[in-house]
DNA sequence: ACCCCGATCGTA
DNA sequence: ACGATCGGGGTT
């Protein structure tokens, strides 16, 4: 359906995290035997982003953050999901990438709609913390072939920085047309 | 030790 | 619209 090309490297996530949230859509989540496309980002940007975790200053849980480009950041939310992002831009400015939608290709097809549904299919909790999906064998992002559609619209669930349109998620035409390609199968 | 709140999700 | 469920971070 698409090509595999590949490992996304360093240079790709140093970028501004709006534009590398963006560029995410259409690329490859690998988690174990586990691909999925990406469908759905947000960019969390800096302290003066209120909605960024960082926005309170570096603590143990955001240190991540404020690290090198390429290394995961995962936490618990309401004590119960799981969020995945990766860390973006220079080290010591705090920004990532939440990874919010794939449609999961192997080893099922399943379109997974929200950041806890997917660590939840893919088993991605703490432990995935602060890897470095650089260097990682079996979690990493590859580069595709895939140019699709998508929207832009203020990031789900925060109650300050709704101005700054954030999110990314794949257009509904587009997501249809993936969805008839890998044989829809909507989680539950 | 205590309190508040949260980058969610499923059910009503 | 609401509750589940618990860790992070600030305050006492």
């Amino acid at each position: 359906m698409f090509i595999l090309k590949k490992k996304l490297d360093e240079s790709f996530f140093l970028e501004n995290t709006v534009k590398v949230s963006k560029r995410l859509i259409g690329k490859t989540l690998q988690f174990k035997d586990s691909y999925g496309i990406i469908i759905e980002t947000e960019a969390y940007r800096g302290k003066d982003d209120p909605a960024c975790h960082a926005a309170k200053g570096k603590t143990k849980r955001t240190e991540v953050m404020f690290g090198q480009a390429g290394y995961s950041y995962v936490y618990l939310i309401y004590g119960m999901y799981h969020c995945l992002n990766i860390v973006t831009e220079a080290k010591d400015f705090p920004a990532a990438v939440l990874i919010r939608g794939i449609i999961l290709i192997t080893p099922t097809v399943k379109t997974l709609d929200g950041p806890g549904k997917l660590c939840r299919e893919l088993n991605i909790t703490r432990e995935q913390n602060n890897k470095n999906i650089l260097l990682e064998k079996d979690f990493c992002i590859w580069d595709t072939d895939l140019k699709l559609n998508y929207d832009t619209t203020s990031r789900i669930g925060i109650s300050k920085g709704q101005e700054n349109k954030w999110r990314f998620a794949v257009s509904k035409a587009d997501l249809k047309i993936l969805e008839e390609c890998y044989k829809k199968q909507r989680i539950a």
